[in-house]
DNA sequence: TTCAAATTGTTTGAACTTCAAAACATATTC
DNA sequence: GAATATGTTTTGAAGTTCAAACAATTTGAA
Protein backbone atom coordinates (compact mmCIF):
# COMPACT_ATOMS: atom_id res chain seq x y z
CA UNK A 1 0.00 0.00 0.00
CA UNK A 2 1.33 3.24 -0.61
CA UNK A 3 2.11 5.87 1.70
CA UNK A 4 0.51 8.95 1.70
CA UNK A 5 1.53 12.06 3.13
CA UNK A 6 -1.18 14.15 5.08
CA UNK A 7 -1.56 16.76 2.20
CA UNK A 8 -2.17 14.23 -0.01
CA UNK A 9 -4.39 11.97 1.48
CA UNK A 10 -6.60 15.17 2.62
CA UNK A 11 -6.66 15.83 -1.13
CA UNK A 12 -7.33 12.23 -2.72
CA UNK A 13 -10.34 11.33 0.43
CA UNK A 14 -12.65 13.13 -1.59
CA UNK A 15 -11.92 11.56 -4.93
CA UNK A 16 -12.14 8.30 -3.27
CA UNK A 17 -15.40 9.37 -1.61
CA UNK A 18 -17.45 10.48 -4.83
CA UNK A 19 -15.80 7.65 -6.74
CA UNK A 20 -16.75 5.27 -4.02
CA UNK A 21 -20.57 6.77 -4.28
CA UNK A 22 -21.05 6.71 -7.59
CA UNK A 23 -20.89 3.18 -7.89
CA UNK A 24 -23.02 2.58 -5.23
CA UNK A 25 -25.59 4.31 -6.70
CA UNK A 26 -24.89 3.16 -10.46
CA UNK A 27 -25.07 -0.56 -9.24
CA UNK A 28 -28.21 -0.28 -7.23
CA UNK A 29 -29.77 1.66 -9.95
CA UNK A 30 -29.41 -1.35 -12.23
CA UNK A 31 -30.43 -3.60 -9.56
CA UNK A 32 -33.92 -1.77 -9.88
CA UNK A 33 -33.49 -2.14 -13.44
CA UNK A 34 -32.98 -5.67 -13.33
CA UNK A 35 -36.00 -6.52 -11.19
CA UNK A 36 -38.43 -4.56 -13.49
CA UNK A 37 -39.13 -1.64 -11.09
CA UNK A 38 -39.81 1.55 -12.86
CA UNK A 39 -38.60 3.73 -10.49
CA UNK A 40 -35.28 6.21 -10.53
CA UNK A 41 -32.74 6.02 -7.90
CA UNK A 42 -34.18 9.46 -6.91
CA UNK A 43 -37.55 8.36 -6.50
CA UNK A 44 -36.37 6.01 -4.10
CA UNK A 45 -34.81 8.51 -2.34
CA UNK A 46 -37.94 10.00 -1.93
CA UNK A 47 -39.25 7.16 -0.67
CA UNK A 48 -36.60 6.64 2.23
CA UNK A 49 -36.84 10.18 3.02
CA UNK A 50 -40.60 9.71 3.37
CA UNK A 51 -40.48 6.13 5.59
CA UNK A 52 -37.80 8.55 7.99
CA UNK A 53 -39.73 11.50 8.42
CA UNK A 54 -40.75 12.43 11.74
CA UNK A 55 -43.54 14.04 10.63
CA UNK A 56 -44.03 13.12 6.98
CA UNK A 57 -45.35 16.60 5.51
CA UNK A 58 -44.12 18.25 2.37
CA UNK A 59 -41.63 20.45 3.83
CA UNK A 60 -40.02 18.02 6.23
CA UNK A 61 -39.05 16.04 3.07
CA UNK A 62 -38.09 17.94 0.77
CA UNK A 63 -35.92 19.32 3.65
CA UNK A 64 -34.35 16.18 4.66
CA UNK A 65 -33.65 15.13 0.29
CA UNK A 66 -32.31 19.09 0.13
CA UNK A 67 -34.62 19.85 -2.45
CA UNK A 68 -37.34 22.46 -2.95
CA UNK A 69 -40.74 21.75 -1.56
CA UNK A 70 -41.88 22.52 -5.45
CA UNK A 71 -39.75 19.88 -6.66
CA UNK A 72 -40.72 17.38 -4.03
CA UNK A 73 -44.07 18.26 -4.90
CA UNK A 74 -43.54 17.18 -8.93
CA UNK A 75 -41.74 14.33 -7.61
CA UNK A 76 -44.80 13.28 -5.54
CA UNK A 77 -47.41 13.88 -8.08
CA UNK A 78 -45.97 10.66 -10.48
CA UNK A 79 -45.48 8.67 -7.03
CA UNK A 80 -48.36 8.94 -6.46
CA UNK A 81 -49.54 8.06 -9.67
CA UNK A 82 -47.80 5.28 -10.32
CA UNK A 83 -49.57 4.41 -6.19
CA UNK A 84 -46.53 4.27 -4.58
CA UNK A 85 -47.79 7.06 -2.03
CA UNK A 86 -50.60 8.34 -0.23
CA UNK A 87 -51.70 12.09 -0.08
CA UNK A 88 -53.78 13.25 2.90
CA UNK A 89 -54.27 16.96 4.34
CA UNK A 90 -53.43 16.93 8.04
CA UNK A 91 -56.78 16.92 10.13
CA UNK A 92 -55.10 19.15 12.77
CA UNK A 93 -53.77 21.64 10.37
CA UNK A 94 -55.73 21.91 6.74
CA UNK A 95 -52.37 23.52 6.04
CA UNK A 96 -49.84 20.39 6.19
CA UNK A 97 -50.44 17.30 3.40
CA UNK A 98 -49.34 14.13 5.03
CA UNK A 99 -47.16 11.57 2.56
CA UNK A 100 -47.56 7.84 3.05
CA UNK A 101 -45.94 4.86 1.69
CA UNK A 102 -48.46 2.27 -0.14
CA UNK A 103 -47.66 -1.42 0.55
CA UNK A 104 -46.26 -1.61 -3.09
CA UNK A 105 -43.80 1.08 -1.88
CA UNK A 106 -42.77 -0.72 1.66
CA UNK A 107 -42.26 -3.88 -0.17
CA UNK A 108 -39.77 -2.18 -2.90
CA UNK A 109 -38.27 -0.28 -0.23
CA UNK A 110 -37.65 -3.75 2.02
CA UNK A 111 -36.00 -5.43 -1.14
CA UNK A 112 -33.96 -2.26 -1.65
CA UNK A 113 -32.96 -2.73 1.71
CA UNK A 114 -32.17 -6.03 1.24
CA UNK A 115 -30.08 -5.90 -1.88
CA UNK A 116 -28.04 -3.11 -0.09
CA UNK A 117 -27.62 -4.76 2.82
CA UNK A 118 -26.16 -8.07 0.73
CA UNK A 119 -24.17 -5.99 -1.69
CA UNK A 120 -22.54 -4.07 1.69
CA UNK A 121 -22.01 -7.31 3.56
CA UNK A 122 -20.37 -9.15 0.53
CA UNK A 123 -18.17 -6.31 0.07
CA UNK A 124 -16.72 -5.98 3.47
CA UNK A 125 -16.60 -10.11 3.32
CA UNK A 126 -14.56 -9.82 -0.07
CA UNK A 127 -12.41 -7.35 1.94
CA UNK A 128 -11.53 -8.49 4.99
CA UNK A 129 -11.57 -4.69 6.16
CA UNK A 130 -10.50 -4.76 9.44
CA UNK A 131 -11.09 -1.01 10.19
CA UNK A 132 -14.94 -0.71 10.06
CA UNK A 133 -14.32 1.03 13.69
CA UNK A 134 -12.52 3.58 12.75
CA UNK A 135 -13.54 3.94 8.99
CA UNK A 136 -16.98 4.26 10.90
CA UNK A 137 -15.01 6.70 13.39
CA UNK A 138 -13.30 9.07 10.78
CA UNK A 139 -16.58 9.40 8.38
CA UNK A 140 -18.77 10.17 11.57
CA UNK A 141 -16.63 13.44 11.90
CA UNK A 142 -17.03 14.05 8.27
CA UNK A 143 -20.77 13.80 8.34
CA UNK A 144 -21.13 15.73 11.41
CA UNK A 145 -18.56 18.34 10.79
CA UNK A 146 -20.45 19.05 7.18
CA UNK A 147 -24.29 18.91 9.07
CA UNK A 148 -23.17 22.02 10.37
CA UNK B 1 -17.83 7.32 20.34
CA UNK B 2 -20.45 4.75 20.22
CA UNK B 3 -19.20 0.98 19.40
CA UNK B 4 -20.81 -0.03 16.30
CA UNK B 5 -21.02 -4.27 15.69
CA UNK B 6 -19.37 -5.24 12.76
CA UNK B 7 -22.86 -5.37 11.01
CA UNK B 8 -24.13 -2.03 12.26
CA UNK B 9 -20.66 -0.85 10.40
CA UNK B 10 -21.37 -2.25 7.48
CA UNK B 11 -25.07 -0.92 6.95
CA UNK B 12 -24.13 2.67 8.20
CA UNK B 13 -20.75 3.62 6.38
CA UNK B 14 -22.80 3.95 3.02
CA UNK B 15 -25.16 6.01 4.48
CA UNK B 16 -22.32 8.44 5.82
CA UNK B 17 -20.81 8.27 2.40
CA UNK B 18 -23.85 9.18 0.72
CA UNK B 19 -24.43 12.12 2.80
CA UNK B 20 -20.79 13.19 3.15
CA UNK B 21 -20.95 13.32 -0.48
CA UNK B 22 -23.57 15.34 -0.83
CA UNK B 23 -22.53 17.53 1.32
CA UNK B 24 -19.14 18.60 -0.46
CA UNK B 25 -20.98 18.91 -4.08
CA UNK B 26 -23.42 21.36 -2.51
CA UNK B 27 -20.61 23.11 -1.06
CA UNK B 28 -18.70 23.56 -4.39
CA UNK B 29 -21.63 24.42 -6.14
CA UNK B 30 -22.53 27.18 -4.18
CA UNK B 31 -18.93 28.57 -4.09
CA UNK B 32 -19.45 28.16 -8.25
CA UNK B 33 -22.33 30.40 -7.98
CA UNK B 34 -21.07 32.73 -5.24
CA UNK B 35 -18.43 33.37 -7.99
CA UNK B 36 -20.40 34.37 -10.21
CA UNK B 37 -19.25 31.12 -12.40
CA UNK B 38 -22.00 29.99 -14.93
CA UNK B 39 -21.73 26.58 -14.64
CA UNK B 40 -23.48 23.51 -13.07
CA UNK B 41 -21.09 20.90 -10.62
CA UNK B 42 -21.73 18.65 -13.48
CA UNK B 43 -20.17 20.72 -16.36
CA UNK B 44 -17.62 21.37 -13.67
CA UNK B 45 -16.94 17.18 -14.03
CA UNK B 46 -16.60 17.10 -17.35
CA UNK B 47 -13.74 19.54 -17.57
CA UNK B 48 -12.23 17.90 -15.12
CA UNK B 49 -12.37 14.39 -16.77
CA UNK B 50 -10.89 16.37 -20.03
CA UNK B 51 -8.17 17.40 -17.83
CA UNK B 52 -7.33 13.86 -16.23
CA UNK B 53 -7.97 12.17 -19.78
CA UNK B 54 -4.95 10.79 -20.90
CA UNK B 55 -6.04 10.88 -24.60
CA UNK B 56 -9.18 13.54 -24.28
CA UNK B 57 -11.30 11.71 -27.09
CA UNK B 58 -15.34 11.80 -26.55
CA UNK B 59 -15.50 8.27 -25.68
CA UNK B 60 -12.42 8.23 -23.12
CA UNK B 61 -14.00 11.31 -21.39
CA UNK B 62 -17.71 9.60 -21.27
CA UNK B 63 -16.26 6.66 -19.95
CA UNK B 64 -14.09 8.65 -17.12
CA UNK B 65 -17.53 9.94 -16.39
CA UNK B 66 -19.83 6.71 -16.65
CA UNK B 67 -22.26 8.41 -19.12
CA UNK B 68 -22.96 7.67 -22.48
CA UNK B 69 -21.10 9.93 -25.45
CA UNK B 70 -24.15 10.61 -26.83
CA UNK B 71 -25.27 12.50 -23.56
CA UNK B 72 -21.48 14.11 -23.71
CA UNK B 73 -22.02 15.28 -26.49
CA UNK B 74 -24.25 17.99 -25.83
CA UNK B 75 -22.12 18.71 -23.04
CA UNK B 76 -19.71 19.56 -24.99
CA UNK B 77 -21.83 21.29 -26.95
CA UNK B 78 -22.69 23.72 -24.36
CA UNK B 79 -19.33 23.90 -23.05
CA UNK B 80 -18.10 25.05 -26.24
CA UNK B 81 -20.98 27.33 -26.57
CA UNK B 82 -20.00 28.85 -23.42
CA UNK B 83 -15.82 29.02 -24.35
CA UNK B 84 -14.74 26.23 -22.30
CA UNK B 85 -13.34 23.61 -24.51
CA UNK B 86 -11.86 23.42 -28.05
CA UNK B 87 -13.07 20.72 -30.54
CA UNK B 88 -10.60 19.33 -33.16
CA UNK B 89 -10.52 16.38 -35.26
CA UNK B 90 -7.66 13.92 -34.82
CA UNK B 91 -5.51 14.23 -37.86
CA UNK B 92 -4.22 10.39 -37.21
CA UNK B 93 -7.88 9.17 -36.73
CA UNK B 94 -10.61 11.67 -38.26
CA UNK B 95 -13.38 9.24 -36.67
CA UNK B 96 -11.46 10.78 -33.15
CA UNK B 97 -12.33 14.33 -31.72
CA UNK B 98 -9.69 16.15 -29.21
CA UNK B 99 -11.27 17.77 -26.50
CA UNK B 100 -9.80 20.59 -24.94
CA UNK B 101 -9.70 23.28 -22.24
CA UNK B 102 -9.40 26.41 -22.97
CA UNK B 103 -7.61 29.07 -20.80
CA UNK B 104 -11.14 30.21 -19.32
CA UNK B 105 -11.58 26.97 -18.33
CA UNK B 106 -8.37 26.03 -16.85
CA UNK B 107 -8.72 29.37 -14.64
CA UNK B 108 -11.95 28.26 -13.49
CA UNK B 109 -10.40 24.44 -12.57
CA UNK B 110 -7.56 26.25 -10.84
CA UNK B 111 -9.96 28.38 -8.28
CA UNK B 112 -11.93 25.30 -7.98
CA UNK B 113 -8.96 23.11 -6.96
CA UNK B 114 -8.02 25.98 -4.89
CA UNK B 115 -11.43 25.83 -3.09
CA UNK B 116 -11.98 21.94 -2.90
CA UNK B 117 -8.50 22.42 -0.90
CA UNK B 118 -8.80 24.67 1.23
CA UNK B 119 -12.10 23.20 2.19
CA UNK B 120 -11.00 19.95 2.88
CA UNK B 121 -7.36 21.25 4.33
CA UNK B 122 -9.46 23.43 7.14
CA UNK B 123 -11.88 20.29 7.91
CA UNK B 124 -9.24 18.13 8.93
CA UNK B 125 -7.76 20.72 10.56
CA UNK B 126 -10.87 21.42 12.71
CA UNK B 127 -11.36 17.68 13.42
CA UNK B 128 -7.35 16.47 13.92
CA UNK B 129 -8.56 13.67 12.11
CA UNK B 130 -5.75 11.53 12.94
CA UNK B 131 -6.91 8.55 11.07
CA UNK B 132 -5.84 9.76 7.51
CA UNK B 133 -4.00 6.87 6.45
CA UNK B 134 -6.28 4.10 7.88
CA UNK B 135 -9.29 6.20 6.14
CA UNK B 136 -7.39 6.07 2.97
CA UNK B 137 -6.47 2.54 3.24
CA UNK B 138 -9.62 1.43 3.97
CA UNK B 139 -11.50 3.93 1.04
CA UNK B 140 -8.83 2.50 -1.50
CA UNK B 141 -10.13 -0.49 -1.13
CA UNK B 142 -13.53 -0.15 -1.57
CA UNK B 143 -13.01 2.22 -4.45
CA UNK B 144 -10.92 -0.71 -5.86
CA UNK B 145 -13.30 -2.99 -5.07
CA UNK B 146 -16.41 -1.12 -7.35
CA UNK B 147 -14.01 -0.45 -10.41
CA UNK B 148 -14.17 -4.02 -11.29
C1' DT C 1 -7.79 -4.60 -53.27
C1' DT C 2 -12.26 -4.02 -51.67
C1' DC C 3 -16.23 -4.00 -49.13
C1' DA C 4 -18.47 -5.58 -44.84
C1' DA C 5 -17.86 -5.00 -40.07
C1' DA C 6 -16.30 -2.34 -36.36
C1' DT C 7 -15.20 2.06 -34.27
C1' DT C 8 -16.08 6.83 -33.13
C1' DG C 9 -19.10 10.55 -32.75
C1' DT C 10 -23.46 13.43 -33.54
C1' DT C 11 -28.34 14.15 -33.74
C1' DT C 12 -32.94 13.53 -32.23
C1' DG C 13 -36.77 12.71 -29.28
C1' DA C 14 -38.18 11.64 -24.87
C1' DA C 15 -38.08 11.26 -19.85
C1' DC C 16 -36.64 12.97 -15.53
C1' DT C 17 -34.93 16.32 -12.07
C1' DT C 18 -34.59 20.58 -10.43
C1' DC C 19 -35.37 25.51 -9.52
C1' DA C 20 -37.61 30.16 -8.98
C1' DA C 21 -41.51 32.75 -8.85
C1' DA C 22 -46.32 33.26 -8.68
C1' DA C 23 -50.62 31.59 -7.16
C1' DC C 24 -53.40 29.32 -3.94
C1' DA C 25 -55.01 27.46 0.69
C1' DT C 26 -55.16 27.53 5.47
C1' DA C 27 -54.03 29.24 10.07
C1' DT C 28 -52.65 32.66 13.45
C1' DT C 29 -52.29 37.19 15.39
C1' DC C 30 -53.56 41.67 16.75
C1' DG D 1 -61.46 40.54 9.93
C1' DA D 2 -57.15 42.39 7.88
C1' DA D 3 -52.57 41.44 7.89
C1' DT D 4 -49.21 38.13 8.39
C1' DA D 5 -47.28 33.57 8.52
C1' DT D 6 -47.07 28.90 7.02
C1' DG D 7 -47.67 25.06 3.79
C1' DT D 8 -48.37 23.48 -0.83
C1' DT D 9 -49.10 23.52 -5.88
C1' DT D 10 -48.57 25.33 -10.40
C1' DT D 11 -45.97 27.07 -14.14
C1' DG D 12 -42.20 27.85 -17.11
C1' DA D 13 -37.54 27.10 -17.96
C1' DA D 14 -33.08 24.87 -17.86
C1' DG D 15 -30.08 20.95 -17.31
C1' DT D 16 -28.94 15.90 -17.52
C1' DT D 17 -29.38 11.67 -19.33
C1' DC D 18 -30.53 7.78 -22.39
C1' DA D 19 -31.59 4.98 -26.59
C1' DA D 20 -31.88 4.71 -31.30
C1' DA D 21 -30.89 6.33 -35.79
C1' DC D 22 -27.52 8.25 -38.59
C1' DA D 23 -22.81 9.65 -40.51
C1' DA D 24 -17.90 9.35 -41.11
C1' DT D 25 -13.80 6.74 -40.83
C1' DT D 26 -10.85 2.79 -40.19
C1' DT D 27 -9.82 -2.09 -40.16
C1' DG D 28 -9.56 -6.69 -41.55
C1' DA D 29 -10.71 -10.72 -44.15
C1' DA D 30 -11.84 -12.78 -48.56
Amino acid sequence: MKKYSRHEAREIINELLVEIFNRILAIEGQNLKDKGIKLSMSEVHVLEAIELSEEPIMSNIAKRLGITIGSLTTAINTLYQKGYVSRDRDAEDRRKVMVGLTTKAIEVLDEHDAFHKEMIDSIFEDLELEKDQLLIESLEKLSTYFKK
